[in-house]
DNA sequence: CGCGTTTGACCAGCGC
DNA sequence: GCGCTGGTCAAACGCG
């Protein structure tokens, strides 16, 4: 369970606005400023969130971001091959995953553009949603950052994305469009 | 020709 | 211990 963040709009503001996350996605910055600033939004679309994928369904995606992080060195960084022998684990791995942020975006397309080059490498279906759930990772050389797109079973309306890992470079593109995503974002909130 | 997508197979963790 | 499931790899393929 540890490796994993949500981003969530501050509900109790005082507490959380202490401290932001590292902008490992452009949008990072701008949910949080947009959740102090009006966090009365945030609080908004946690209650749009209800009546259209009826929480549960919500808390369902969550369980299954959290449980899926299963594999111990999902972080490998295409050291191993698929067909080796189970290559000696490094001792010094345990659970040290990086941090994973989910948000979900009401949105036509799955892939929304947030600035960076995307390669896809993997699709699967997932249990519970009759969309598959896909694996991009971040095509910058040296940059290790993954993400997974998955669209909702009640509300195909509305993309899941799950951020992990941290941009180790600037933008690709211009990100003008940014406020416009961001005005159909719902942050995922775990409780 | 280079880059990105598709797709099937493989692997590892977890629950029963 | 076994089966299920999620996550990843890599070859094949398509497109600009």
């Amino acid at each position: 369970m540890d490796g994993y963040q949500i981003l969530f709009p501050p509900s109790s503001s005082s507490s959380v606005a202490a401290a932001p996350p590292p902008p490992i996605f452009p949008f990072a910055q701008y949910i949080y400023k947009s959740a102090q600033e009006s966090h009365h939004a945030g609080s908004e679309m946690m209650n749009r969130s209800n009546e259209t994928c009826s929480s549960s369904e919500v808390k369902d995606e969550l369980i299954n971001l959290h449980t899926g992080v299963s594999r111990g060195d999902g972080d490998k960084a295409g050291g191993d091959k698929k067909k080796g022998p189970l290559p000696p684990p490094p001792s010094e791995k345990k659970k040290t995953r990086k941090p994973r942020y989910a948000f979900q975006t009401r949105s036509q397309v799955d892939i929304l553009d947030d600035g960076y080059r995307w390669r896809k490498y993997g699709q699967k279906a997932v249990k519970n949603n009759k969309f598959p759930r896909s694996y991009y990772k971040c095509t910058f050389q040296g940059c290790n950052v993954k993400k997974q797109v998955q669209r909702l079973t009640k509300d195909e309306g509305v993309v899941v994305t799950t951020y992990e890992g941290m941009h180790t470079h600037s933008l690709d593109k211009p990100t003008d469009n940014f406020e416009h995503i961001l005005s159909q974002m719902h942050i995922y909130n775990p409780f």
